[in-house]
DNA sequence: TGGAAAAGGTAAAACGTTTTACCACCAATA
DNA sequence: TATTGGTGGTAAAACGTTTTACCTTTTCCA
């Protein structure tokens, strides 16, 4: 069993010419070398003939890097990451590049023991949602010249690209339709994360409210524990509703918290769309097979996963000074 | 800016010692080599100091072995495939191994380019739910000596290990109550791909089918194409429940063929658990949430990850002779 | 006709580890 | 007093590439 893997040696040995040559032609340096056509095209079909692929890992200890790019994540699992890692894998794909992934459970100390594993590796850039804390951290893959792209969730203090979407503006969105639909008493499920993004999406709701002259006594604004089971929050979104009985449309802050939201209500005797009006953050299959189908902040995966990659590659191929930029991608709602 | 990355050299020359003292000492073989205690210690403490981690690349250029396994399935952004990434991911991490993945959209050239590029990144194991055609290139890794565990699928001419589940049975067992709610005509939405297990769920359902002495012409096989969108396959199935008013109960052989059957029953005048009884493969929380809510055959996901990475671990450990486990786990049909 | 430039190539260093072989010293033993 | 065996280490090869510096031969041109 186990045949012999070929190296370039081999390949060498067999077209009788040096290594050098071997290399330089499969580097695509060989007319700059001036490499005969006739021993170009002996090695070239040496090479196709026999299957050789040069050892990345040899090729990544000379040249300093590896063409992998490392996607660090809060959960693979959730719908809105494991979409945008797809997106980005396909992508990449594309450009020679392969993705290693990793999810944090937003704990900073994972984030910095994977940004020192991924640097080990050589990775060639990285893609961060990041968690708070992991600010030092970043700045040092930053002053190592990779490039880095953050997204979904930003850190203010580090100078650093990100894509993300407009969250003020999009709790603003859902705010003003819930007013428009005569909604007095709008409620807020949201995370108790310290994370911008969901200090954001609080503040378009907040900003909604004040502006359609709502008392904030009238609204509610519910911070759920980012470590709570599903169990544990459905149990208190039960209470929230018992407790508030005028409440008459409540924003998702979170794709898992709708989820757990509309558990809830199916406990109570609440109908949505009658007595309560929903609007979810992310978008997905769940919200168009559910009766009533449920309204939406859709984000614009596609967009948000090609600003990403363009960036990064810029950065890859870049000769030049590098520019940091912060793209933020508006929001659709949809009204279902 | 950019500080430059240590190397064990100069942990060596900071402690005054060489570099294959460090090595050994880094690598737990201290003692067994008789390095004095009061060495060991100075480098410790020199490389927690200035946070010395070795180079990974380097370091499987020497071994041959990466701490990387390999996860190819086809489509990462699948719940299932997601979720399952993302146990894998948590397990393999607390031994040290990291997970490089890539989805294939079920086409074995891209299999096979995937497992070469595995191949010349030193992958040390592989996870592979396969396509059909890949089986010369699962055939190569094995025979280089590398673990390799399929799962999901299966390829019955390939001797290897694999996980999965009783489809057979799974799908017998929905049929089964189907058959003791008082249906008479169950439809299967199946998948058009030529794959074992796939085949193994329909096989299960006429199995159950015959038992009942249900005829043929009054049970409905469809066999959707892989490669439609999803708005075809609604329209498909939107046409089924058209031509076969007959139809009184679907078992749905995907979790995505699911969803867009129930958008295309949205369409119709079909009232669930009245008019159609449905069961899916693979449970989700979309599935828990539709009203009404949709029975599920509920892969045990947690279980087969379990699996996966217990083979995997054992056979990277193993000194002694391989042995090739097929894993069946049973599959739990969730009456709602 | 002599010198420069172009053509066609190669040897060897380097990347940062692990590991094999070996060395020097000392104590104990026969 | 040689020999053995432990103790505490090190030098150097090897992993498979890329790349720098250099070499020889041929062609060209003034």
């Amino acid at each position: 069993m186990s045949t012999k893997v070929l190296s370039i040696r081999d390949i060498a040995a067999k077209a009788n010419v040096s290594i050098t040559t071997v290399s330089f032609i499969l580097n695509g340096k060989a007319v700059e070398r001036n490499i005969s056509k006739a021993v170009i095209e002996r090695v070239e079909e040496i090479v196709k003939a026999d299957g050789y692929k040069p050892n990345q890992i040899a090729r990544s200890l000379r040249t300093g890097n590896s063409q992998i790019i490392g996607l660090i994540v809060e959960d693979i699992s959730n719908p809105f990451f494991a979409g945008i890692a797809r997106l980005l894998e396909d992508k990449a794909y594309k450009k020679g590049y392969k993705i290693i992934y990793s999810s944090t459970e937003n704990q900073a100390g994972k984030t910095r023991e994977l940004i020192n594993l991924f640097k080990s590796r050589q990775v060639d850039a990285y893609i961060i949602a990041p968690a708070q804390g992991a600010e030092k951290d970043i700045e040092s893959i930053i002053s190592d010249g990779k490039p880095v792209v953050l997204f979904d969730r930003y850190l203010p203090e580090l100078d650093v690209n990100y894509v993300g979407i407009d969250n003020y503006d999009a709790s603003y969105q859902a705010v003003k339709h819930f007013i428009g639909e005569g909604k007095r008493h709008p409620a807020l499920v949201t995370v108790d994360l310290d994370i911008q993004q969901i200090q954001e999406r609080e503040d378009g709701f907040t900003a909604g409210l004040r502006e359609a002259g709502i008392e904030d006594t009238a609204a509610v604004v519910l911070k759920v524990p980012f470590a709570n089971t599903r169990e544990q929050t459905i149990v208190l979104l039960e209470e929230l509703f018992k407790q508030r009985p005028d409440v008459d449309s409540v924003l998702f802050a979170t794709n898992y918290l709708a989820i757990s939201g509309l558990l809830a209500i199916k406990n109570t005797n609440k109908i949505i769309n009658k007595d309560l009006s929903v609007i979810a953050y992310d978008d997905g299959d769940i919200f168009k097979l559910h009766t009533p189908q449920i309204s939406a902040l859709a984000q614009p995966v596609e967009e948000i996963a090609d600003a990403i990659i363009r960036k990064i590659f810029q950065e890859l191929s870049a000769t030049t000074e590098k520019t940091i930029e912060r793209t933020i991608l508006p929001v659709q709602l949809i009204v279902r």
